[in-house]
DNA sequence: CTTTGCAAG
DNA sequence: CTTGTAAAG
C-alpha cells in the first residue's frame, strides 16, 4: 500500500512531505465532492463457457492479521466460504497465527510464509478447503525468496498463485528492487503458465491506470502509480494474463480496494485498486465474476473475490 | 514500578518467569481473600501546631502523560487544585507536554525533566501554583544527573523534591546502580535539609515494610522489596526525614499506591506502597495530613496528597 | 492513522 | 497489561 502521504497529497503533488500536508488535506476533504462506492451487482453465476461458478476465491490484504481478527475480518470469510484465502500482509509468522484461524474447520490446509528475521513485517498465507498437490513457497529467485511474498497451490487443474508484492517505499526509495521482483515474478509466472493454467490473488501495489485510484495526476510519482510499476502490470497482461475484475466491469469508476487509514479517505472513497486476481487468458472461458467488496471492513484494503467455472 | 512478575510471583517466589506464571496467577486471584480498599476518612484540616492547612502538594507517577491525559488524569488534579503538582514516569520532555497541560491557569510555573536522547522513558514534571525562588535540575551527582528523576524548587520556608526514583530492573539487574542512586540522592536531600527544611514528593520505588505491599514473602528478592532498597529507606528516615503517611497512619494495611496492570492487580488490590511524601522532621508541627488516593484512576499508581500548614 | 515488535515498568 | 518508541505501509 502506498506510503503516508499518498492518498492527501492530492493537493501538493510534488512533495507529499509538505509540512502543510495536513491543512491542504484537511482543506481538500471539504472542498471534494462525495465520490459513492460502486453499486453493488449480483455475481454472475454463469461462466462464458456456460457452466456455473464451481470454485470460489478470496483474497485480502488483512494489514495484520491478529488485528484483522480482533476485528471481526475471520466472520465475513467464514460466511463468503471460499474454497482458497489468499492473504497477504498477515504479519505473523506460522507460530504466531491465532487458533481462530490456525484450526478453521472450513479451510484447514494451511500454508503460511514470513521474512526470517523480520517478526511482524510482510508475511502471506493461503488456507484451503482441498488438499493442494503441493505448495511452494517464493518464486524460485534468490534475491527476493527470503522476503516470503509468493505462495504457490497446486491443483488439479490449476496453480493459485497468493501474492504480496514490495511496496516502492517513501520517496520511492525501493522502486529498484520492487522493479527487479515484478521481473523475477512474471518470469515465474510464466513458468507455471506454461505447465497449467494459473488464478493469481494478491496486493500487487499498483493502480494499473487511472481509473484504478482517485486521484491520478497527483499521484504520478507516488509508489504504486509510478509508469515503472503500471508497466510492470502492462507486462503481465502482455504475457498472456487477465484482469479478471477489469474483464468483467472494464470501465467501471471507483472502484478501489485500499483506502489509506490517513484522513478518513476510506469514509470518502478516496482509494486505490491494488488487489488483483489475475488468471491466465485460457481461463476465460471459466470466469463467472471478480468481485471488490468495499464495505467489508478489518483492513485498510477490502477482500476481492474471484468466481471461477471449474 | 515492580516489573513483569512482580505481584503474579506470589504463588512461584522463586522465579517469577516461571512458565506457569499466569496460571498460577489466574489459581491465585480465585482463592484470593478480597482485600478492600482502606476506609475513606476526611482530612485532618489542623497541624499539630494548631495551624490550619495552608499549603496542599500532590504526587502521581502518570505512568506516561500523555496516555494519563487522555484518561482524565488531569481533571482530578485540577479538582484537588494543589499549590505543587509531582509527576513521575511522564515519559515526555518539555518539548512534548500537551497544551493542556502546558497551560493550566491553576499551575503556570512548570519544571520538566526528560532523559538526553531517551525519548519516551522516565521523565519528571514539577508544577508549581506560586513562583519558585528557584529550580534545580538533579542531585548534583554526575552519575545520575542525565537520567533528569529530579527536580527541586525553593520556596521560602522549603524546598520541595520531586523524585524518580529508579527500578532495580528484572531480574534485579540494575540494583546496584539503584543503591547508588540512593546514596547519592540521600546525600543530597542532607544537604538541602540542613538549608531548609524539604518536603520530598515521588515514586521511591520501595516498599518500606512488610505493611507496605499485600505479598512481602513472595517479594523477598523482588525489585522494590529487597533488603538493600529497604535500608535505603531507613538510611533516609534515620537522616531526619518522616515517611508522613505513616505518621499519620502507622498500622493501616492495604493502603497501596501502585498495583501492577497485570492479572487485574489493582481490582483486587494487589498492590505495593511506592510513592510517597517524605518532609524533615521539623516539619513534623506542620504536618496535618498525608492522603493516598486509591480510587483515582489514569496510572497503574494512584496520587498521594500531602497537606501543610505552612 | 494503524500495525507490528521492542524495551521498560 | 500498558506506555512510548521505531519502521513500515
Amino acid at each position: 500500500m502506498p506510503p503516508n502521504g499518498s492518498n492527501a497529497s492530492q493537493c501538493t503533488p510534488m512533495d507529499p512531505m509538505h509540512p502543510n500536508a495536513p491543512q491542504c488535506a484537511a482543506a481538500k476533504r471539504s472542498r471534494e465532492s462525495a465520490v459513492p462506492l460502486p453499486e453493488e451487482t449480483p455475481v454472475r453465476e454463469v461462466a462464458p463457457s456456460g457452466k456455473r461458478v464451481g470454485m470460489r476465491l478470496v483474497s485480502w490484504n488483512v494489514a495484520g492479521l491478529r488485528a484483522w481478527l480482533r476485528k471481526g475480518g475471520l466472520k465475513w470469510v467464514q460466511d463468503a466460504a471460499p474454497d482458497v484465502l489468499c492473504l497477504q500482509e498477515t504479519k505473523c509468522g506460522a507460530e504466531s497465527v491465532p487458533p481462530e484461524v490456525r484450526d478453521l474447520q472450513a479451510l484447514p490446509h494451511q500454508y503460511w510464509a514470513s521474512p526470517e528475521g523480520k517478526p511482524g513485517y510482510s508475511g502471506v498465507g493461503l488456507l484451503c478447503r482441498c488438499e493442494p498437490l503441493r505448495v511452494t513457497y517464493g518464486i524460485d529467485d534468490p534475491e527476493h525468496d527470503p522476503s516470503a511474498r509468493v505462495l504457490t497451490a497446486e491443483f488439479p487443474s490449476f496453480f493459485v498463485v497468493c501474492a504480496y508484492v514490495p511496496n516502492a517505499g517513501r520517496g520511492l526509495t525501493r522502486l529498484q528492487p520492487r522493479l527487479r521482483f515484478d521481473a523475477a515474478f512474471l518470469s515465474y509466472l510464466s513458468r507455471l503458465d506454461a505447465i497449467k493454467p494459473v488464478a493469481l490473488g494478491g496486493d500487487l501495489n499498483v493502480a494499473h491506470t487511472e481509473l484504478d485510484l482517485r486521484h491520478p495526476s497527483a499521484n504520478r510519482r507516488s509508489p504504486g502509480f509510478t509508469d515503472e510499476e503500471r508497466r510492470g502490470m502492462d507486462a503481465i497482461l502482455a504475457a498472456g494474463f487477465l484482469d479478471a475484475f477489469r474483464v468483467m466491469y472494464p470501465a467501471l469508476p471507483h472502484a478501489y480496494t485500499f483506502w489509506t487509514y490517513l484522513g478518513g479517505a476510506r469514509e470518502r472513497n478516496v482509494g486505490w485498486r491494488l488487489d488483483y486476481f489475475l488468471i491466465s487468458e485460457r481461463l476465460r472461458p471459466a470466469l463467472c465474476d471478480c468481485k471488490i467488496r468495499p464495505r467489508v471492513m478489518g483492513s485498510d484494503h477490502c477482500p476481492v473475490e474471484l468466481y471461477l467455472a471449474l
